[in-house]
DNA sequence: CGTTCAGTTGACTAAGGTCAATTCCCGTGG
DNA sequence: CCACGGGAATTGACCTTAGTCAACTGAACG
C-alpha cells in the first residue's frame, strides 16, 4: 500500500475510531482515481457505481433542466462523493457530478463498500454517520431554499466556504444560489452601494 | 394485542418479509396514540424521540421563520412520521410536526426501534430502506425547488395528492409550493381563465 | 492585435410580495 | 328562518426583484 492515504484515513477516524487492520483494509478497499477538469464522476442515466473521497481537486453535483444546469453541491478536498440516491437504489443517476478542477481521489465500489460495513469495527457505525450527514446537509438546503432570499444564500454560501468563491465561476456560485449570473451580479452590486465589508456583517 | 395494527403491518411487509413472530413482535413495540387538531408530534426545538405511523389522521412538517411558516412535507395515512434528522442524531428539532386532523396512530421509542432493528429478520434492512425513501424524497423537493416554478409545483402537488388539496386549505398548500396563499390564488385565476381542466391536461 | 469568454450593465418584462378591501362560505345565535 | 360573525379565499393597486435579451468592458491567450 504505497498511496498517501493519510488524509482518507484521517477523515475516517475523524468518524470513527481505526486499528492497524482498519487502516490496512482500507489501503486495500480504496483505489487511486483521477480525473481531468471537465471529468464526469457520473453522468445523468448512469448508475453510480462508486463512493469517491476526494484527496485534491472540485466537483459539482447538477441536475440538467433544458440546458440549464442546476448546481446544488460542491464536493471538495477530504469530501466523499456520491450520487448515494442512485447508489443506494442502484437506479439511474437523475443528478450529474462533474471535475471543475483536476482531481485526484480514492475510489471505492460498490461490493468493496459492502465489505468495509462489515470488516471495519465500527464500518456499520461509519456507513450509518456519513448518510445521516448527507441527509442533515440536504434538508439544511432544502429548507434554506425556501426560507432564504437568493440574496442570504449568496451571503451564507460565502461564508460557509470562503475559498470556494475564489476558486469558481460567477456562473456556479449563482446556480448554487439559485439565479442568473447577471441576477447575483446585480446583488454584489447592490452591496458595493451600500456596504464595503460583507464578510463580517451579514445585516 | 388487541390493536388494528393491521395497516401497519401491511405497511411494513410491502418492504421486507414478515413472519408469525415479526407480527407479535411488531405488536409488543408499538403502541397506540392520538392527537388532536393542533396538537403536536413534536416541536421545534424537542428531541425527537419516538417514531410513528399514521392510522388515520394527517400531519404537516413546517419550520418557523420569524413566524412565518414553510411547510416542507404533508403526513398522512399510512405514511410514518418523524422529525429524523432529530430522532437520528439526537439533537434539538429545527422543524414541528403538528396534526391538521384529528389523527391516530402508532408509535415506537428510539429504544423499541432499534430492538426492531436487530429482532426482527430484515429490521436492518428495513430501517435501511425507510431512510432511504425519506432521503430520495427530500433530494427530489431539493431539485423540485431549484428547477420548477411555483406554478409547476403546484401542478405536481395536485397530481402526487390529488385527494389531500381538498382536505387542506390554500395556506397550507401555498406554503408547501412556496408563496402566498395570495399568489397561489392568483396562479388558479390564471389556469381558469385559459384552461379548465388542468388535472388531465398539465400543458 | 484580435479572439474569446467571464463579468457587468441597461432596458424591459414577468411574477411574486405586501397591504388592504371585498367576497364567499359556514356555523352560531337571536 | 334569518342576521351576524369570523375565517378562508379572492381581488386590486403598487412595489420589489429576478428573468431576458443585448450591448459593452476587461482580462487572458495565442
Amino acid at each position: 500500500m504505497n498511496y498517501p492515504l493519510t488524509a482518507l484515513i484521517e477523515t475516517i477516524r475523524h468518524i470513527v475510531p481505526l486499528n492497524e487492520a482498519d487502516t490496512t483494509l482500507i489501503g486495500t478497499l480504496f483505489q487511486p482515481w483521477s480525473l481531468k477538469k471537465g471529468d464526469y464522476f457520473v453522468q445523468q442515466g448512469q448508475v453510480c457505481q462508486q463512493v469517491g473521497f476526494i484527496q485534491t481537486g472540485l466537483v459539482r453535483y447538477f441536475v440538467n433542466q433544458d440546458g440549464d444546469e442546476k448546481i446544488y453541491s460542491f464536493g471538495l478536498e477530504n469530501d466523499f462523493v456520491c450520487d448515494y440516491e442512485s447508489f443506494l437504489s442502484q437506479q439511474p443517476c437523475r443528478r450529474t457530478i462533474q471535475a471543475i478542477e483536476d482531481s485526484t481521489l480514492f475510489i471505492i465500489s460498490s461490493a468493496n463498500l459492502q465489505r468495509l460495513f462489515t470488516e471495519l469495527n465500527y464500518g456499520e457505525r461509519f456507513g450509518r454517520i456519513v448518510i445521516e450527514q448527507i441527509f442533515v446537509q440536504a434538508m439544511g438546503q432544502l429548507v434554506s431554499l425556501y426560507t432564504d432570499s437568493p440574496e442570504v444564500r449568496y451571503q451564507v454560501f460565502l461564508d460557509a466556504y470562503p475559498t470556494l468563491a475564489a476558486r469558481i465561476t460567477q456562473y456556479h456560485i449563482a446556480s448554487y444560489v439559485g439565479v442568473k449570473p447577471q441576477s447575483l451580479s446585480r446583488i454584489r452590486a447592490r452591496w458595493a452601494g451600500k456596504d464595503y465589508n460583507r464578510i463580517s456583517s451579514p445585516e
